[in-house]
DNA sequence: GTGAAAGCGCTAACAT
DNA sequence: ATGTTAGCGCTTTCAC
């Protein structure tokens, strides 16, 4: 494995020189710094990280803490946070809570706090109280994406005022029969966002003088096909329907969807839809929805992580509110019999 | 930060019996392990991967090269790997290349050749000559999982036979105008798999006597959406309509489902559907597939590069097959006019 | 069973 | 603009 010294002896110049030319460093003339680039390329020389880590403390390396990879707004979050790590030559350690067992004492432990990263980001979840100090403990710039928790920087859209947002859209239409995809996902990794999304839900009934119907809060566990049993099960019911759903993300709105036309209802005809998220399928589906960012959400948050490092522009000890808008497709109408 | 002095100092032993304690290697007394164990715990110390990186020239980090981390194999690939290093107590650097603005040579270039890792899976993906002599040329060991390459390792299934056997259950249900759903990734990252999926395909025509038609080789580029709106587009047309689909992977055939169903279709009664994979969704949709494992087919990869490491049982030179069986529901029947 | 000491391959402070 | 040198915090001989 070819070294700093190899490098060295080849350009002719001290270690030192060529640590410098290649970081980038000043104070080393353009026309030496060529000519060990030049050298360092056919030698295929690329610094030990471990090496240049022990020496300089930095690793060059962010961790990333997600309850799960196999749901679009973790993945879409990975990416963006990705990119922006991409630029600043930075490695993304992934830390995965959900792998099917998953022993998440042992991400917390063992493998967060082995010093291998130089910041943290964190996709909505729940820590324990132990957790959150563990993780504050180690000192690193530290962010969360998505659901807030106390104590913790974060960048997320207001839950509770979307969901409520997204309720008044189908209120505003008509509806006073609506129900409540909610449920939290499998793995109980996040608590608070459909707590909020449920209370933004309420909120808007409330305001309208609308009852809440307990028997129309569904469980769709942040999941499309849950959501599909969940309402397939609903339209199941003799009795009431409802003229509307609202549902908490989009793979659930898609399920509701897909339930409906399971029951050979048209939607919106028969029952209107809307979530939250604007997912990849969601146009597909004509799903309205109250769309977020999360490609951009995690960028921003791997950005101000960089500039925590570097003492950059970004750099910030507050939380970040994120946008979300309202997309209006043709899965919702007023109901018919208005 | 606490290190290895503290704890040594604490425990009133010498670092190198802290380090030989800690990581559980022999000579060292019981009594003294667990004294020593019990002041690391206190004192919170973990050891600095980078310093024990370069002293021992192990990372304990693998990484994994992905195409994308937004479709189903990929993640469920990923998901095996880290659980297989979640046990083996390694680290996972990801590195995504399809991140928009991804610049696919720095990550080859800069990150990978960092020698932050120890060991290498590449998930189904082509590589340029020269990216694939990088590769190599770092002396890690390295497997990929999905799509062979020349001169790589891999574990995969036999993507020609495989997408043989779907149509062969087709044709087996006595369809003869089977139209084929294919087409390359968007990143066109992944030549192979469709090129041997079509080839499959072909053969069972062949085989079976049937002329294949171009106007039914479609592309849905592994995408959901984008295969309902060729399916859509396909079932818009005048004159002779297939009897069934073949999809090369289960997003494609779901999206065919979808697009039968917008034009009021039935499957399996006007349209037979199958495809690759056994996605998720697939069972809600009825979907008959041929199913493989990509999360065992991960576990399996990450376990044989820890093994090739370590010299363990499970370390090869040679690829293995991994095993694919045909799922039969609901999307396929006999044609009508039978 | 335990300790002393020599690196591992860099970076950074200080010289020149 | 470039070189010298002292670590960074471990692991790994080699002694004892």
């Amino acid at each position: 494995m070819t070294s700093i010294d190899d490098v060295a002896r080849v350009s002719g110049v001290s270690i030192a020189t060529v640590s410098r030319a290649l970081r980038g460093l000043p104070n080393v003339s353009e026309e030496t710094r060529a000519r060990i680039r030049r050298h360092a390329d056919e030698l295929g020389y690329v610094a030990s990280s471990s090496a240049s880590g022990l020496a300089s403390g930095r690793t060059h390396a962010m961790g990333v803490v997600a309850p799960s990879i196999s749901r679009w707004f973790y993945t879409t979050v990975i990416e963006g946070i990705d990119s922006a790590l991409r630029e600043a030559n930075h490695d993304m350690i992934l830390y995965n809570l959900a792998s099917r067992g998953g022993d998440r004492a042992r991400v917390f432990h063992r493998s967060i706090l082995r010093k291998r990263t130089d910041a943290l980001i964190a996709l909505c979840l729940d820590f324990t109280a132990d957790e959150r100090e563990q993780l504050l403990s180690i000192g690193h710039p530290m962010i969360m994406i998505g659901g807030p928790v106390r104590g913790i920087r974060h960048i997320g859209i207001d839950e509770r005022a979307v969901a409520r947002e997204a309720t008044e859209h189908l209120i505003r239409l008509g509806h006073r029969d609506i129900a409540h995809l909610g449920g939290e996902d499998d793995e109980g990794l996040n608590r608070v966002v459909p707590r909020d999304r449920r209370l933004g839900f309420l909120d808007a009934l409330g305001a309208a003088g609308i009852e809440s119907r307990t028997e129309w809060m569904l469980s769709g566990r942040f999941s499309l096909t849950a959501s599909r049993d969940a309402v397939n099960e609903l339209l199941d019911r003799p009795g009431a329907r409802p003229t509307a759903i609202f549902a908490n993300c989009d793979e659930m709105g898609i399920g509701a969807i897909l339930a409906a036309h399971d029951h050979g209802l048209s939607v919106p005809g028969d029952l209107s839809v809307i979530g939250i998220d604007n997912h990849d399928l969601s146009a597909s589906f004509g799903l309205t929805t109250m769309a977020q960012d999360p490609y951009e959400q995690g960028r921003l948050g791997a950005r101000i992580l960089l500039d925590d490092l570097t003492g950059g522009p970004l750099s910030r000890k507050t939380s970040i509110r994120a946008e979300a808008r309202l997309i209006e497709r043709s899965s919702t109408a007023p109901p018919i019999h208005l």
